[in-house]
RNA sequence: GGAGCGAUGGCAGAGCGGACGAAUGCAGCCGCCUUGAAAGCGGCCGGGCCGAAAGGCCCCGGGGGUUCGAAUCCCCCUCGCUCCGCCA
């Protein structure tokens, strides 16, 4: 969430920033009314407490010296106090909690660079490589949901019959396909990031530090006799990693990564994109995070776009980078960038990552702090609130389907690219009938 | 699933109704001593909120209750450990 003590301080400037999203500012302009006769009633509150505090000292002091009397008067005042201390409690944390409530749902602020714009169509793009449009042949212009059926390494009839649409299963060398992206995903990134296989179900704390509840409850599974929910991305137990933690300054940036199934109910895009493997409510996805300070954050984030594009590319995929404009990013969002896989089959640009820069917004939902080092490398004083960044390093589905597509050879064999081919046993095709 | 025990500062660990935000030890930091280090000695050493400051308030796993007063008593929850059961 964002810094409440900011927007107090500096609220023509918080809701400047908050404006270039176009989002309706009367929740934050409340948020700012509710602050101040919070931390009035919090005030009284606090004098009748103290007073209270004073006079059971002296009750105590009075009993000992034996001055029952004076002690008993004292007690009558002091329980009258009581009553009125409750009061003004009930009052400040009634307050408190429509304040957090509000600040739950206001969305981060973008950064000062991020692009100005109203929706999608204002993302700008910041460079299209490898792609030619003229460059395709008829047998890569073949959607990959054909290609698998005819090699029998997409079954999506079956996927279907077991779970429902937009449930998929590959078999035999589209599962190997699957498992070799996900081997590739980890060990492109293992020289910087630390391997996490975290759980897959997670409680509602967790899914709130990451902004995806209370907002977006409806694009979640949930689990409702145990309380869990299926978490729709790795960013959700990694950002978690840290919850209530104080870490050095020394140990940061702290990078993690991990392959997980994600899941998706994909409630508000129904019958959007629903053929294959474009949408599908479980798919497989590497994601790379990590905790920093502000400072290092910028670099971080040049850096991991550069990870998760150089992985595209060296998969001989075309793609492009794009540049999340203000009225488009989500809601935790600083600044975030995104890299779209061309699938010549369907004829589609696919987002196949998006990588993130959060700010504090995470970790302040999240409690994760860090103790900054002094000039003289002593341990300095308080803590921050530390910042988050992630991003996909691989999604699985999408740039399976772009592969399949883009590899795609007039025979109908698929030309497993070089990367890939130590993970599928050296194989070079892919290919129907028996040694698929 | 059943039974029992537990949760206190970075860690270990006292406290079990009244100067307790919390003894003590370890770790850390700063001085002294030393050619340097160790040892020794002295000091410092949790976090959050409000406030210009002085200062005030909150936090002993979480929530509720009893009381003039709760780390301490009661209730609920969560987590951990041990034993039994079940199990890939």
């Amino acid at each position: 969430m964002i810094d409440l003590r900011r927007l107090r301080s500096e609220p023509e400037f918080v809701l400047a920033a908050l404006g270039r999203r176009g989002i309706d500012l009367a929740p934050v302009e409340q948020v700012l009314e509710l602050d101040r006769q919070q931390r009035e009633a919090a005030r009284r509150r606090d004098e009748v407490r103290n007073q209270v505090r004073t006079i059971s000292a002296d009750v105590g002091r009075l009993f000992k010296e034996g001055r029952k009397d004076e002690a008993g008067a004292l007690q009558a005042q002091s329980r009258a106090l009581g009553e009125q201390e409750k009061a003004l409690d009930a009052e400040a944390e009634a307050l408190s909690e429509r304040i957090r409530t509000a600040l739950l749902v206001i969305p981060n602020l973008p950064h000062a660079d991020a692009p100005d714009g109203a929706s999608e169509a204002d993302n700008p793009e910041l460079r299209k490589v490898n792609f030619d449009p003229d460059g395709y042949g008829p047998h890569q212009r073949v959607p990959h949901w054909e290609i698998g059926k005819e090699l029998g390494i997409l079954d999506l009839e079956r996927g279907a019959k077991l779970s429902g649409s937009m449930f998929v299963m590959y078999r035999g060398g589209g599962a190997a396909l699957v498992r070799a992206l996900i081997q590739l995903g980890l060990d492109r990134n293992a020289d910087a990031f630390e391997e996490i296989r975290p759980p897959t179900l997670v409680r509602t704390e967790t899914m709130i530090s990451t902004g995806h509840l209370p907002k977006f409850a409806d694009d979640a599974y949930h689990v409702e006799r145990d309380d869990l929910w299926a978490i729709p991305t790795a960013e959700v137990p990694l950002t978690s990693l840290a919850r209530d933690e104080v870490l050095d300054e020394a140990d940061l940036p702290s990078r993690f990564m991990a392959y997980t199934p994600c899941y998706r109910r994909e409630a508000g895009s129904a019958g959007r994109d629903t053929r294959g493997l474009l949408r599908v409510h479980e798919f497989d996805k590497v994601e790379i995070l990590a905790y920093a300070t502000a400072a290092q954050a910028p670099a971080l984030l040049v850096e991991m776009v550069g990870r998760a594009e150089a992985t595209i590319a060296g998969l001989g995929l075309a793609y492009r980078v794009i540049e999340i404009c203000t009225g488009d990013m989500g809601q935790s969002h600083h600044r975030s960038f995104d890299i779209e896989v061309y699938a010549p089959g369907v004829d589609q640009w696919l987002e196949v990552s998006s990588i993130s820069w959060f700010s504090d917004y995470q970790a302040r939902r999240a409690n994760i702090r860090y103790r900054p080092t002094g000039e003289d490398g002593a341990p300095g004083k308080g803590t921050e609130i530390l910042h988050t960044l992630n991003g996909s390093a691989l999604a699985v589905p999408r740039v399976w389907a772009a592969v399949v597509e883009t590899h795609r050879r007039p025979d109908g064999q698929i030309a497993v690219p070089e990367m890939l081919r130590p993970y599928l046993g050296g194989r070079e095709l892919l290919s129907a009938g028996p040694s698929r």
